[in-house]
DNA sequence: CAGAATCTACGACAAGTGTCGAAGGTGTCC
DNA sequence: GGACACCTTCGACACTTGTCGTAGATTCTG
């Protein structure tokens, strides 16, 4: 029972977003969310809406004469569907590289340097926890 | 002077890549390096080819009567474009959303949280190199 | 109830992507 | 010089993505 994986476009991200934030949500929600950043109509949104619900990201339920929306999907469920799309398009598929690059390339400031040494810390006791 | 901003396609990252690796290189070489993961004809490469050198990803010349290819952008480069996408698109725009989800949800091993540390090390010696 | 305000359902369209095939040069080898 | 191999250029086509507009159904409101 392997995931459908399902794949996000640029414009599908910005309501996804917007749903993940308000669900349950109505099309009219979404657009109010997302106006401002993208000028979309309300059919743009709308038709985008559908799509997601047709890749099944979405779940649709009607309220009356109105669809309701809610995601079917987690956000961290996509971003890690996302990271491993990169990874396996711009990184030879080596997470390893992604790393790499991230620490010597994308110059992370002390503080994220920081930020990042303690999550190794507190991953490395949650790991130790669940090999018990 | 700003950079052009290139972004590539999922067909477009295998043909950087033969290229990355062989150039100077002509299309013949592409198609031989991509074939087998790909199954793509000659044309395909060659019509991949030419979209890469009109959205300045490479650069062509003529040797005799064949096209002689070269990148004018480096892997490192490209995949600093990709990752910045990914993050703008799928975290928020945060580099720091996409380290914490990396580090918490995606289970590096714990050779890779080791290099990783290093990594963080000499990170920091360069910083403090850098500012010196 | 009539009109206004909303919704949904369809369809459309221009770009961008993934993939080729066919036609016509150029070199190469006997 | 002719046959063969190999190149390039052009054009095509289906699908995806980003964006709407319009028409018809539904609901709210004075």
């Amino acid at each position: 029972m392997s995931k459908p994986e399902v794949s996000l476009t640029n414009a599908e991200w910005a309501v996804m977003d917007a749903v993940w934030e308000l669900a349950p949500v109505r099309a009219r929600d979404v657009l109010d969310a997302v106006a401002d950043r993208t000028g979309w109509s309300y059919s743009t949104v709308k038709t985008l809406l559908g799509r997601l619900v047709e890749k099944g990201a979405l779940r649709e339920s009607r309220s009356g004469n109105a669809s309701v929306y809610e995601p079917l999907l987690t956000r961290e469920q996509s971003r890690g569907g996302a990271l491993r799309e990169l990874v396996e398009r711009a990184f030879g598929g080596a997470l390893g590289s992604l790393v790499t690059h991230l620490v010597q390339r994308e110059r992370l400031s002390k503080r994220d340097r920081e930020a990042l040494r303690k999550l190794l810390e507190a991953e490395d006791r949650a790991a130790r926890e669940r090999a018990r």
